[in-house]
Parts: C-alpha cells; sequence; structure tokens
DNA sequence: GTTAGCATGTAACTAGTTACATGATTAT
DNA sequence: ATAATCATGTAACTAGTTACATGCTAAC
C-alpha cells in the first residue's frame, strides 16, 4: 500500500490555477486554503522539484522585469492524469483532528470550573476571529473569479469551514453554561 | 520556545484514570478520546519510559494471575504539578485540521460532476459511521462511571464531536444537492 | 536608510506511522 | 490447533516545522 501523498496534489493541483511559482502556492494556500490545509515552504520548494523529477510538471526560470527572478511550473499532460487519477480515488478515512483543548476538557476535574472556563472563552474567541477570516477567504475568492469555473468549488470549502466553526462557536457557548450551571449547584 | 508536547500530558492525565499499562492507555484512547486524539504504541512505550526519566512518573514490575506480565505506571507529585500547569495553559493556536476531500472539491472543475458527487456520498458515509461510534463511545463512558467526577467532561468532548459531525453531514447533503441543481441548469 | 513584499532554498529537528518481533493466556 | 485478547517493545520511515541564509525591488 503506497501512501499518496496529498501535499503533493495540493501543489500539483494549484498548478492548474494561476500560481505557477513556489511562492504564488504558499501565498494561495495561506489565503484560500487555509482553514483545510496548510504547507511550509520545506515543502514546497523541495515539492516542486519532485514534480519535474517525475515528469508531472516541467520548470521554466524568468526575468521578470520590476522583481526577482522567479521559476515559473506548468503542469504536464501526465501530471494532468495523475490529478485526475487522484480526484478520483475516494479518501481511506476521514481526518482525525487533534484537538488540545477536549484534551485539556477531558482531563479538568484536576481543575478549578473557573480555570476550564477561561479554557473554553479563550477557544471560542480563536474560533471566533477564525470565523471572520472566513469573510476574507470569500473576499479573495471572489477577486480572484477570473477563473468563474473554479468559484462554485472554492465557496463549498468555505462553507464547510464555516458551519463547523459555528457549530463549534455555539458548543463553547452551551458548555461554558452546563460547568457554570454545575458549580452553582455544588456551590 | 519550547513545544509542549500534547502527546506527554495526554498520557499523563490516563494515569490519573484507571489506565496504568501502555496497554491500558492505547485502548483507553482509542475507545474514548477516539474523537479527538489518537497514539500508537511507537509513541505510547517511549513515552511512558520518557515519563519515568522525568520523575512524572513511576514504574512497577506486575505478574498477573491469569495473564502476561505487564506494567503499572503511576503518577509522581511532579508529575500531578507539570499535568495541572499543562491544563492551565491556553492553546496558542487552533488545530489545523488538513481535509483531502475539500482538497479535492477544491480542483473539482477537473472532474465530472458524478464524480464529485459520489466522493461526497463516500464522505457522508464515513460521517455517519463515525456518528455512529459516538454511541459506542458514550456507552463505554457510561460503564466507566465509578469515576463520576470525569463523566460531565468527557460528555462534553462527546458533544463536541457529534456537533461537528452533524455539521459536515449536513453539508455534504446541501453540497451535493447544490451541484445536482447547477448540473441540471448546465445540462 | 529601512521596511515590506517578492522570491528561492536547505539543514536540523520533531512528531507520528508502520511494520516487525516476541510471548503469555483464554476461549472455541 | 487456532484465533482473540492481553502485553511490550524497536527500527525504519514519512511528513511536517522551524530556523536559517540569501538577495532583489518598491515605497515611505
Amino acid at each position: 500500500m503506497k501512501k499518496s501523498n496529498d501535499t503533493k496534489y495540493a501543489i500539483l493541483g494549484l498548478l492548474t490555477t494561476d500560481c505557477r511559482s513556489g511562492y504564488a502556492i504558499k501565498q494561495m494556500i495561506d489565503r484560500s486554503l487555509n482553514h483545510f490545509w496548510k504547507i511550509s515552504y520545506g515543502q514546497v520548494y523541495p515539492m516542486l522539484k519532485q514534480l519535474v523529477t517525475d515528469e508531472l510538471a516541467t520548470v521554466r526560470d524568468t526575468t521578470q522585469a520590476g522583481g526577482p527572478d522567479k521559476k515559473e511550473y506548468f503542469i504536464t499532460e501526465k501530471g494532468e492524469a495523475a490529478l485526475q487519477e487522484w480526484l478520483q480515488t475516494p479518501i481511506d478515512k476521514i481526518p482525525a483532528e487533534r484537538n488540545a483543548v477536549l484534551l485539556k476538557l477531558f482531563f479538568s476535574r484536576h481543575q478549578y470550573a473557573d480555570t476550564t472556563i477561561r479554557q473554553l472563552e479563550d477557544y471560542q474567541e480563536k474560533l471566533k476571529e477564525r470565523y471572520s477570516t472566513y469573510e476574507v477567504i470569500e473576499e479573495t475568492i471572489a477577486s480572484h473569479m477570473r477563473n468563474k469555473q473554479d468559484a462554485p468549488y472554492w465557496l463549498f470549502t468555505l462553507d464547510y469551514g464555516k458551519r463547523r466553526t459555528k457549530a463549534a462557536i455555539d458548543w463553547c457557548t452551551d458548555t461554558i453554561d452546563q460547568i457554570n450551571s454545575g458549580r452553582d449547584n455544588h456551590g
């Protein structure tokens, strides 16, 4: 069983949009795929090299007027075939989220209710911030919409993030309430 | 800035429940923390060793009548202090979920609507399975309820998982509908 | 002159997975 | 006998992060 390395296909897929350089790919992931994918330069550049080695992409050195030199990558036919094959392959298992907040909550009988509530409030605040970044991503996608074909799919992924984040925010409110009412009963 | 290694505290925390061996810890995580944490034996055993080295736990060899030998671990006072300190520390950032389904959806203009829908249906099915495992976890927690003090917190984490999974299931339904109605318009 | 943004890359590290190896006991 | 469950562990690997190193251009 070979591992299919989704990050490889994230990069390959982005070569089908306007992203042609390692820098542009990193920017794009940070700005528009941020809610379900992330990557570091330490992955981007070696992987682009690998794509060329595997003949899934070609590279061309480009000198820009008014900007530093860069490398432009282009997906090959073999690359497009590989991308489509990957798109058709169903995922084998649901992504496992590792959530340190829940881990702490799980052991919270070792803690005063106050401290637990503070943790949940802090988490909720971060979730709200995240929710508001979805608005930013929505704008980014809207302004990128020369690519009309991509737009609906990109907005679907955004909707997913919003709904799940909303569910988590609401859970925080309700859980804080429950801890508070439990505390009142015992105090 | 030192990384605080949450897995270490997951194990340390479980030593405050009835789990005393590496095997028991692994079972517990698979059965009751499964929806927000996972671990492999390749982490458990070396980490238990590390806890002893760091004096956060002690170990005792135990021979069982009717069972193989095992090692029992006990949290020390230093360990309990470390656990509490970790519990009080707020998380620095929201866990980033890497979701290959969304990644594929993001590039789905390269794919027939049928194939995209099949992916979403497959994902939804897996989500429903996962949702039903929450019922199992709920039972496990209920049967473990000698530890009455832990119960409410464990059920909170379960509620989180249920709500978020429900949000994802509903999103699948709505997204499939939208893709279908879009296809009708263009066909 | 200095900050911000564009641009490319590597080395060392940390975390986590997978496959392997061993062996006891209990139930079918 | 043989499968399931209990029990412990390591080696090799893969993925991903962080810190570092370099250098250009444009705007303030």
